[in-house]
DNA sequence: CGCTATTTTTGGAACGTTACAAAACAGGCG
DNA sequence: CGCCTGTTTTGTAACGTTCCAAAAATAGCG
């Protein structure tokens, strides 16, 4: 009774199929089929012997064949704008993990800015039939681009980068507040001169956390001057120039708001090469609360949007437009709050030290 | 003769296949195949006629069910152990890129250093039928584990950690010589007792570094000591930690050799808040030259192994091994290079200044 | 035991592609 | 015109699943 029927349950190096399952165990690929799904329409003793002759032959189930029949994928496109950033890692690990939850798994695109590379990826993942797509657009991606590769037959969520005019839901933070509430920040330090660094007027992420920068100031009666906004790549290297042309313009600023935390790295470290301390000459607050933040020389006063839950917000979002339930287009705003360390001279402002 | 048979190739809203084209353009279905797949079989007018049916109808090759019939997907597996460390991002963009490149696409898993977590992602692969795996394996990851999660009929490469014992292909850094390289620099200006901090001796990598930081020593005729190994998590914060306890003991280091990048900044952080100046009042280094290295303070002095090409070569490695030719098991060891910038204090030392 | 009701099991047709052998066509030549 | 030689095209059987209608087995009961 419990002695196998067959040693080997198949000869050939051939993979084991449902079918031969079905031999082994003596029913029909249709019961194993139900067993596979665990349907209850199987008699106990019958699921038994055929679990059995699974785990005796090393089945391993083709999801391939499946999803050819069902015309339904576990597999879900990520595209990433550029995986290289702390920020958009950790993004993908949050995404990546709820996916995983969910028993999906992500086909990953790194595009590297480049659209003609995200072009070719869309359509490679939509070869490879996935069920849905999270990106974060590359820079500069058009709405009708991406109209023209994603019919809106396939359940899409837009991440980070909102494109305008896009019928795509779209899961991101709350750029504007956060940097609204780092910008109060600063001029509640008493800081009256406040540049905003970093990031292309191309990107509606550095258009929102300018506009953030802006309600600040008017909020407490300040111009916001143009020549007080620096655009650079948003890496680190891009805020040292930033800063590096900022500091030489005629009247300087004694703070700045950074497009993200890796500029701001960047900002502070020219800074301090410079023989000026951020923190305590000047005032620096980035944006993202990478990992890196807390370690930098200064820790970074920042604004953190649990990138982490983020993604896996727009994982869950992605699976409401898969499922039917929500809209295509829907928006999800998640919050911000500000994270103060020492690059805004906060601990040596309540010490009683006064900034210029 | 070149107006359209159908103004809409296909009706209702169900994907278009070959056959609605091959309807379309009057032609069989396998005449729509031999197009597909760019066959010179076929006569040019009706390729093009093909084409233009194509083009008209949205068309999308199904890969699933092309790979049912052929048995071979273009995907592979990209398993990664932590993808919020900077180093393996950039690993995986270059596995990325390569596998892209060669018009394969890769599933990503980050196991997060969970070895049950890696299991189920493998099978989860198999079930999706990739044509091949690279990973990283997770922390502690045995031979016997990985050759019953993964039978040698899959293709698989290990990249940056090797598994003792196992029967698979092994791309990597040479950290042995990376890190005696890295000692010697150290030895050169004048350091005597250097310790090596991060890493845990169960990561083959770690144990690898040390190899070369005690040959380094020896070369010098300086005895290794055991007590100058600090062990923590490959972190920021474990770094932060073990240059702590290496400072508390009774016999100081004057140089710190770091398991890698982000343990080394953790490192050069640390000490800059008890007032040691990196670079100047003591030297460190670190491994394997992550973006931030150039930008931290001071910039640090760390082993290249192009991390990026070295991804790159993980991935063609696994097509060796797919495409039959190259045995599974064989190894791929990268040359590495040392990098030289501030924290390890050359520009002081060769200005003249001494180190206790 | 025969009958119905219920629980299990099963053939076989899909799903969208490829591969192969065979059929159809076209052109040249005796 | 018939035949031969390419050159194009095609029908059909896979590939490994799921789904459905229908068959088979079992149970309950008078």
């Amino acid at each position: 009774m419990n002695e196998s029927r067959t040693a080997s349950i198949v000869g050939g190096g051939r993979p084991v199929t449902i079918v031969d399952i079905a031999r082994a165990s003596g029913v029909s690929k249709s019961t194993v089929s139900l067993v596979l799904k665990g349907s209850r329409l199987v008699k106990a003793e019958t699921r038994a012997r055929v679990e059995d002759a699974i785990e005796r032959s090393g089945y391993i189930y083709n999801r391939g064949a499946a999803n050819l029949r069902k015309s339904k994928s576990g597999l879900v496109g990520m595209v990433i704008s550029d995986l290289t950033n702390p920020f958009f890692a950790e993004l993908a690990v949050g995404i990546e993990n709820a996916l995983y939850q969910r028993g999906f798994v992500p086909i990953l695109a790194n595009t590297n800015e480049d659209r003609g590379r995200q072009s070719q990826v869309l359509r490679s993942m939509r070869e490879h039939g996935v069920a849905g797509i999270v990106m974060s657009p590359a820079r500069g991606t058009e709405a009708w681009q991406l109209t023209a590769e994603l019919p809106t037959t396939i359940p899409t969520v837009l991440t980070m980068r909102r494109v305008v005019d896009s019928p795509f839901s779209y899961v991101g933070p709350d750029n504007r507040t956060g940097a609204r509430m780092a910008t109060k920040h600063l001029i509640q330090l008493g800081h009256r001169r406040i540049a905003f660094l970093g990031g292309f007027s191309t990107m509606t992420t550095q258009l929102d956390r300018i506009e953030g920068w802006r309600d600040a100031l008017e909020e407490a009666g300040i111009t916001a001057e143009a020549a007080l906004v620096v655009e650079s790549m948003p890496t680190r290297a891009g805020g040292r120039e930033a800063v590096r042309v900022a500091m030489g313009s005629p009247k300087r600023a004694t703070a700045f708001v950074c497009y993200n935390d890796i500029v701001a790295i960047g900002v502070t470290r020219e800074l301090a090469l410079n023989g000026i301390r951020p923190g305590i000459d000047v005032g620096v607050v980035g944006f993202d609360d990478i990992a890196e933040a807390e370690h930098n020389a200064p820790p970074l006063t920042t604004v953190n949007a649990d990138t982490l839950r983020l993604g896996g917000f727009a994982a869950e979002s992605l699976f409401g437009v898969i499922h039917g339930g929500r809209a295509q287009t829907m928006s999800f705003i998640g919050t911000t709050r500000l994270v103060v360390r020492e690059s805004c001279g906060a601990l040596h402002a309540s010490a009683g030290k006064e900034f210029v």
